[in-house]
DNA sequence: ATTATCTATAGATCTATAGATAATGC
DNA sequence: ATTATCTATAGATCTATAGATAATGC
């Protein structure tokens, strides 16, 4: 699937072009390992999914990924930091809540769903991989979510929002709880964005 | 440690009693699998506990956590389901919300600390066991939870709360995220209790 | 005699590596 | 000649079971 797949459909000699003669590529490989490790951690969490399912995935020797990576866990974290930072630094702070809110709703059939907060999420098991990197992640949506608020404890306020998100998602994707998991998208928004501003935005005594 | 180990301390033959020649009883020692399962389960998950380490925490052979439980699976379910109900039939509803985040919020070293939220969470990974038993937990706490609310659409409001414990859960047990993690347990319970009532009370057009 | 507990191990994974093979670029 | 890819497997787990041992109750 993912890039090269879905580019291979256009070209001509594509099923030859892909899956038998595939031009030796280690840029390519790299990143095909990359993109089925994102998409297999955000689905099944770093103990369940085993190297050997993600090079399935890929397309790709098993051994390569050690080549490329060196172990499980430096692919997790390459996995893990590539998608927050993308959105984060792509989005304004004053959608960012309402972008990845809408996008952790999105019916997961959209190629373009960022599933780095489900990553976060479905890395809970594994202590040690990734944990660095994960509180990086989380530094900066904090820092990102904290500019839109004036409160003195606008850190704070804004961990608890993306605990909001974080917990939405974790009832959502993995348990499928209903009635959350089978709620209209803009209902939720609405919910959330109203409540949000709740805490964002009163500022009162203590 | 936990029951057992405790009450030993103030027996006579603490050490012999306790550790040497514990009288054989298949129902303590079923319990204190349970306790210890629940405990690493909350603290580490599914996946990365093993049998092993249970039944050494619980100072038993390995082989009885198959013999009283059938599988690992099944002991987890069991872990899982316990506190969950015992939680949610003793406290009143009006109350819950704040009880379990207080719960939450509280130092670990508590010995009463209900750790069900923690293992709902830690169980992540594992996306078969104890799926039926998590739903069933899920929905125990959204019944509570709606109960709160006059909203048409009660359910999905309690969903939302529920969302938001299992959020603050996860960034601040697992990820241990500052500011989150090292806030004050009354400072966020009052930030989270007033956004509460802004989403379960506020009814309007829509 | 019954049954709680322990020993020893089968069998199934899974990560990681060493070394062989084959496609590329000069 | 270089380097991307593949084969084969070592070595470390981990769950689960079969069967032996030993403490209890009658």
């Amino acid at each position: 699937m993912s890039a090269l797949t879905g580019k291979a459909r256009f070209e001509v000699d594509s099923v030859t072009e892909e899956q038998r003669a595939r031009r030796r590529d280690s840029a390519a490989t790299r990143e095909a390992l990359l993109d089925a490790a994102t998409t297999m951690f955000a689905d099944r969490g770093f103990d369940r999914t085993t190297v050997r399912d993600i090079a399935k995935e890929a397309g790709v020797n098993q051994a390569l990924l050690f080549r490329y990576f060196g172990s499980k866990e430096s692919l997790f974290e390459e996995a893990i930091a590539r998608g927050g930072h993308e959105q984060i630094a792509t989005t304004k702070p004053e959608v960012l809540l309402e972008t990845v809110l809408r996008n952790l709703l999105t019916s997961e059939t959209g190629g373009e769903r960022n599933h780095t907060l489900r990553v976060f999420l479905r890395s809970t098991g594994s202590n040690e991989a990734g944990s660095a990197t994960r509180q990086r992640l989380g530094e900066e949506y904090t820092r990102a979510l904290a500019s839109l608020t004036g409160a003195e404890d606008a850190d704070l306020r804004a961990d608890l929002v993306l605990a909001w998100l974080v917990g939405i998602s974790f009832l959502r994707d993995i348990t499928e709880k209903d009635p959350l998991a089978g709620a209209e998208a803009d209902r939720i928004v609405k919910l959330v964005l109203d409540a949000s501003r709740t805490l964002l935005e009163r500022i009162d005594e203590t």
